[in-house]
DNA sequence: ATCTTGATGGTACAGCCGTATCACGTACGT
DNA sequence: ACGTACGTGATACGGCTGTACCATCAAGAT
């Protein structure tokens, strides 16, 4: 056999070149022909290792979601050594706004993934909601540690708190991204929300337990 | 000649058409052939009347954005004889939620564009954040006041408020697109936060004024 | 009555898309 | 050493897309 290639490392290369071209023109304008000429390899090799365009796409936004996944992380370790919940939250939310191009393009894929899922059977919601639906746990743990910590309001909800920071951050996320909205007051409106959520108990000490 | 026909009436039913088939199919999807089909026409006329692809999906928008201003009207004119700002802002935060069919192609095809205007310059964001910006106002007038008439927390910075709750409205809205929440619980977190905002000031009678 | 012009139908054309097919070299198992 | 399976290239094919072209009918103007 010729030289043996690692096949999911491949893979990852083509995903990566396929969302970088669909950052640069849009989901709905990529081709594999595009793939293949951002990636460096020929057509007949993105058919060798994704057999369908369908499954290159599948494979795409399971590649995104990863990256995303990695970017979060990325993001919290940079808040400092013993980041607190805030912090972690505020990396959270924040990771997903279009600041920089990386997250520009994130956003603008994702979005356009989810549009895509919503009439291609192909697509199902099982495999797409999956990491919001993580987000949103992780999200809502998040607050109810900073309310035992007394760093958080004791009288919210803190999952109903979760899931609308959650829609708050995405849908500032979109308008940031069509233009009508600064990164900048994006992130004033998300720190306004989370100012107001981040509030110790009346009288309460912020006690370690 | 033949028939006088109202050319403005014409491309609404045509655009009527285009929007139908983008909620049931996807906006990426539609392509001449099938907005005709639709709207009952041969393919000639929707070239008649919309002579590029690119000036009927600019058309669209627009009819889009005119639909679903009458909606909140409607759904404002439903809420009651004199409905107060709190009505109002809940007609016109919920019109947006995926709740039934309409609702539901609105915001499907309402992002789509907002994904295509991304790249795409012939959407360009010029014609497309005219209707945000203009929502934003309009919520933050009322906001005002019902602040002015001691209906909402006089503390807080009306247009930080608008732009959050529309935000959050669009994020919730595509989630449940997306199959990821149901309506009702997405009204849910919707209706706390209101609630919040929608706090006489400590002390103060909901005088007139 | 004829000419003009708006409205419509049918259809052809060039280009792109995803996919399939054929061909070839190369390196390992035997 | 040799055959076999993997990796890769080139290219063809059918279908669909947006657009352009040609023809026709109808009704008002002259």
């Amino acid at each position: 056999m010729p030289k043996r290639v690692d096949h999911a490392e491949r893979r990852d290369q083509i995903a990566e070149a396929l969302l970088r071209v669909a950052g640069r023109r849009g989901l709905h304008a990529v081709g594999m022909r595009d793939v293949a000429a951002e990636a460096g390899v020929s057509l007949r090799l993105v058919q060798y290792y994704f057999e369908t365009k369908e499954k290159l796409l599948l494979h795409g936004l399971r590649h995104l979601a990863a990256r995303f996944g990695e970017r979060v992380t990325a993001r919290i370790g940079a808040a400092g050594p013993a980041p607190g919940p805030r912090e972690r939250v505020e990396a959270m939310l924040t990771a997903a706004l279009p600041t920089d191009e990386e997250s520009r393009t994130f956003h603008l894929v994702y979005t356009s993934y989810a549009v895509l899922s919503v009439t291609d059977p192909a697509l199902a919601a099982q495999p797409f909601i999956k990491d919001p639906d993580a987000a949103e746990s992780a999200l809502t743990e998040l607050l109810r540690q900073a309310q035992e910590s007394g760093l958080a309001r004791p009288d919210l909800d803190a999952r109903l708190e979760a899931v609308g920071l959650l829609a708050l951050s995405a849908g500032l996320g979109t308008s940031v991204l069509v233009g009508q909205r600064t990164p900048e007051s994006a992130i004033t409106v998300l720190t306004h929300h989370l100012d107001r959520i981040f509030q110790p108990a009346p009288g309460a000490q912020p006690a370690a337990g």
